[in-house]
DNA sequence: GCATTGCAGCTTCCATGGAAGATGGTAGCT
DNA sequence: AGCTACCATCTTCCATGGAAGCTGCAATGC
């Protein structure tokens, strides 16, 4: 955790608690793998680190624990979880479930809304593609997570977000794992297209089930994928 | 409250944390309007009527926060969320996505939990009937709960319990009005059958399309309902 | 050699007090 | 009268200490 909570506190710059700082700082500790998955830690350790008393600490591993990134073991102390291929599964399900939901919800949006969003979608897209050509493919992850964060962000329904959101902070080491596993990429932009199309037209079933098939896609090519490399957990 | 902690620390037998008997306290106290939605509590005062101190209350409280049933105002107090007429919307836009999702996977299932799940629904649908039967609207209601629950429940996806479990507290209120509001319930049973059928019979689209369009009438009948009696919060 | 028991050191859990912040009413000024 | 400034009071926020519980190891008994 390089410089403790100083960072987080300047970046977040209006008066965060100490509580939230903790949380920011812990959570992207785990994302970066700062915490080996199954690492386990006491709240005083970690008090001592960040620089602040144990309380907020414990709150904020509370929170943690509340979106699945630690696990509070009683009078033991707090371990980072780790997350078994099916974990992957189960998160792929609940993408596909809700960015369908989401497309949906998207293509039923007025006009205005919707053309300003299918251009927004666009233009991560070719940023895409424009990354794969440069043979960029941490640009490409970027623009990929942007793709797929606006399409949730702006389709009317905040608690799609913040679903997403919890899956996300799961899944983000898995995330930079696969990224490297996988064989091809380009396929992505077409289905792209096409679930902007279909928003941009406002046909919802379209939408839904292009946003549907995306994924189903990726997760029938990366669940495989990553048996076969015999991860049991990370 | 009545009775306190007491009850439940009894009925959850198994050495149970303070953290833990304050936060179902509470949270069985925000589904039963013991607090009415915009009520203000402080920490101390509901620690008091627990009969322990403020931060096991102030604990709970931050993971009521997390799931949306109370907010907390910072050196103010904690008032328990309304729900607004766009709220019920997005809730029902979850149950949609999820359990259509739930239920495609249900009918990818083994055959034997398939079936053993198909029948466990039918028994709660056959309950449902009967309570219609017998003008029963609270044991109508409960299975209908029931239903809807084992489908999730049981549909292999941990995640998808865990979202549902979090909408349905929050709109536990609004569920227990509505009840009362409609003016006809008996298509349901059909709309279940369906389902069932679609699950027993190994067909993931069918069991998707089924169970989506079932939420989706459920939400249309319900939406203008609640608006035309002009609820601005429950 | 093997099982059991006791203990030391660690952890979280919870209570409590002080500090800082937000609010609403009142007094004083223009 | 209307507006501002202040202050009493209430609140959360955070630090800290004591109590209880879990673990692993060593010593003891068989």
């Amino acid at each position: 955790m390089p410089g403790g909570l100083k960072a987080i506190e300047q970046a977040g710059d209006r008066a965060l608690s100490l509580v939230d700082s903790a949380y920011a700082a812990l959570k992207q500790a785990i994302r970066e793998s700062v915490f080996a998955p199954g690492y386990q830690a006491s709240a005083g350790e970690l008090a001592l680190r960040l620089g602040v008393s144990r309380t907020p600490v414990h709150e904020a591993a509370l929170r943690l624990q509340e979106e699945g990134l630690v696990r509070i073991l009683p009078k033991r102390g707090i371990v980072i979880c780790a997350l078994a291929p099916d974990d992957i599964r189960e998160i792929y399900e609940v993408l596909i479930a809700i960015e369908a939901g989401a497309a949906e919800l998207a293509a039923n949006l007025p006009e205005v809304e919707r053309f300003a969003l299918a251009d927004d979608l666009q233009l991560e897209t070719d940023r895409m593609e424009q990354a794969l050509a440069a043979g960029d493919l941490t640009g490409w992850g970027r623009a990929d997570e942007a793709f797929h964060r606006i399409l949730v962000e702006r389709c009317g329904n905040r608690r799609f977000m913040r679903i997403i959101q919890t899956v996300n902070d799961q899944s983000h080491r898995a995330r930079m794992l696969t990224l490297r596993l996988r064989p091809r990429l380009p396929i992505s932009g077409a289905e792209h297209r096409a679930t902007i199309d279909a928003i941009r037209n406002g046909m919802p079933e379209a939408a839904r089930e292009a946003a549907r098939h995306h994924r189903v896609r990726a997760r029938d090519e990366l669940l495989p994928l990553i048996e076969s490399v015999g991860l049991r957990h990370l």
